[in-house]
DNA sequence: CGGGATATGTTATGACATTACGCTATCGAT
DNA sequence: ATCGATAGCGTAATGTCATAACATATCCCG
């Protein structure tokens, strides 16, 4: 049963655990995603030792949608937007560059719909999507 | 060897070596996504051995259009349409059943339309879209 | 107090994927 | 006909990503 013992409107954490902190510190100081184990490595000193304190971390920071899993990379980016969670703009799509990491959030409202679309016209109770592209980001295609 | 074809000369290997044939069969008569070790254990039977001979396999399948792999499962299904490598549909998207696995293809010219037009506005040189959504199957509904 | 929910730390293990090496077959050009 | 390029195959070892299981601590609330 979820249920928030705090206000009655929102369920917004605001206070995060000390290792919730860290993970998504890290995240935010990272100019391209990292794997969950890039993340213990940073965090050694800070006297993380395991996987699964990273993984327990990021799993909470991407349910309150400070946090998205890149499922074709498996790794961890911090959110675009700090208010990401807020759902205004509708799911998230990345843009990953092959060449020099970097990714770019953003979303599309049309896609959104026509998802959503093809959802309710099939009868997919759809829960969450991934849209992740592939490619060479401006830069690295200027460089090339 | 048991294979003997009639020349071509064309680099279109429409015809498959013993191993792709294996795992493409194998992934034809699954009816949910098979991870490769999954494939593997099934053609311990035929001799195969080791994973990287599956995902040898699997990249090719997957290059031919054969096959797709599903980023956010780890897992490889074949393509719904024979011919979908002909791409004449635009990016497919994969809806995957968080209850019974099942997966179903389509494609949504509008999605692909939007998502190539974010690249051009942008200067990204997209190579490649992953779509996947995450729910439960309109069956899976009605057995809830 | 006591019980539920949540976070923590650690060990061990499971699941997915690739590197490195060497061998074989095919095919086209010299 | 041989050479070399390309592609596939087989095996071992290793690397990378993720979770199970168990034990403990804390806070809130009834």
């Amino acid at each position: 049963m979820a249920h928030s013992h705090e206000a009655h409107h929102h369920e917004r954490p605001r206070d995060l655990t000390r290792n919730q902190e860290l993970v998504l510190t890290t995240l935010n100081n990272a100019d391209a995603p990292l794997s969950a184990y890039d993340i213990l490595d940073r965090l050694r000193e800070e006297g993380l030792r395991a996987p699964l304190q990273v993984y327990r971390a990021l799993e909470k920071l991407v349910e309150h949608g400070l946090a998205h899993r890149l499922e074709s990379l498996n790794a961890f980016v911090c959110c675009a937007d700090a208010n990401c969670h807020g759902r205004t703009s509708g799911t998230a799509a990345f843009a990953i560059c092959s060449s020099c990491g970097r990714v770019d959030e953003f979303a599309d409202p049309e896609v959104t719909a026509r998802l959503a679309a093809w959802a309710g016209e099939t009868g997919f109770g759809l829960e969450r999507t991934t849209i992740e592209l592939r490619g060479r980001c401006a830069e690295c295609q200027k460089a090339a």
